[in-house]
DNA sequence: TATAGCAGTTACCTGAAGGTAACCAGATGG
DNA sequence: CCATCTGGTTACCTTCAGGTAACTGCTATA
C-alpha cells in the first residue's frame, strides 16, 4: 500500500504553540485588555473582570509582567499605590485581540441563530 | 476619597470569552491547522502533530466536529476509510490563526534575542 | 470604634485537561 | 503466521489551572 505522508505542518505549529504557551488560559488575554482600556489598579482590574479572584489575578499579572507585557510600578504614596501599565510590547498583540474578538462576535451570532432557529425537541 | 471607577470593558472581554470557550487549550487550532493542511486520515494528522496521543486527538476532533470547524466522513471501501476535512466555517479562523502565527514567530525572536543577549550570570 | 478600602497571601479543594498504556477488530504485507 | 496498518476506546493516573474563603497590615472614612 502507498504510504500516504501526512503533510508536514511545522512551520506553521511551532509559533502557534509558542503564542499559545504565553497567552493560553482564560484570563491572560482578559487582563491585558482590562489594563490597555486604562485599569490601573489591582482592585478596579479584578472588579473589571467578571469571576475572577484576587489569587488568579495576583498570579497572572505575574506571568505577564515576567513576559514583558505588562509593567508593576509602586508608587511610594501613603498608602502605596500599586499601579499596572501595559508595556509597549502589548500592542503586538493587537492584532491577535483584534482577530479574537472578531471571531468571537461571529461565533457569538452564529450560535445564536442556530439556537433559536432549532426548535429543541425534548432533548 | 473619590472612587475612581474602574473602565467598563464587557463589551470587549465578551467575544474574547466566546472564542477562548471554542480554541483554548493545547491542540485545537493545531488540528484545525494541520486539516487544513491537508491531513485527512485520522493517524495522518496525529503523526502531523508531535506530542499528541490517539485519545485527546479523538477527543479533540469530536469537539470540533460539534463546532462545525471539522466534517467526519466514513467511506464505505474496504477496509473504510474516515477522512476529516475542514468546514467552510475553519476558514473564518484564518485571521485568528494568522494573528497568533505572527505573533508567536515575533515572540519566539524576541526570547532568543533575550537569550542570546543576556549572559548567564550563574543563576 | 467599626467598617471599608487597599494589595495581596495562605491553605485547602475540585474538576478538567492531558498523559500512559493496553487493547479491539478487520485488512494487508512479508 | 506474525507483524503492522487502520480508527479509535478503555482504564488509570497526574498535573495544575482555577475556585473558596479567610486573613494580613495599613489607611481612611463615618
Amino acid at each position: 500500500m502507498k504510504q500516504r505522508p501526512h503533510s508536514e505542518c511545522q512551520s506553521a505549529l511551532l509559533p502557534i504553540r509558542d503564542a499559545l504557551e504565553v497567552l493560553s488560559g482564560k484570563w491572560k488575554l482578559q487582563i491585558i485588555i482590562s489594563i490597555s482600556t486604562g485599569n490601573q489598579r489591582f482592585r478596579e482590574i479584578e472588579r473589571s473582570i467578571p469571576g475572577i479572584t484576587s489569587k488568579v489575578l495576583a498570579k497572572e499579572l505575574k506571568d505577564l509582567e515576567e513576559h514583558q507585557l505588562i509593567k508593576r510600578t509602586v508608587h511610594d504614596t501613603i498608602p502605596v499605590a500599586v499601579l499596572y501599565t501595559p508595556e509597549p510590547y502589548a500592542c503586538s498583540l493587537d492584532n491577535v485581540i483584534k482577530a479574537l474578538h472578531e471571531w468571537g462576535t461571529g461565533h457569538r451570532k452564529k450560535i445564536i441563530q442556530r439556537e433559536t432557529t432549532e426548535l429543541p425537541t425534548g432533548e
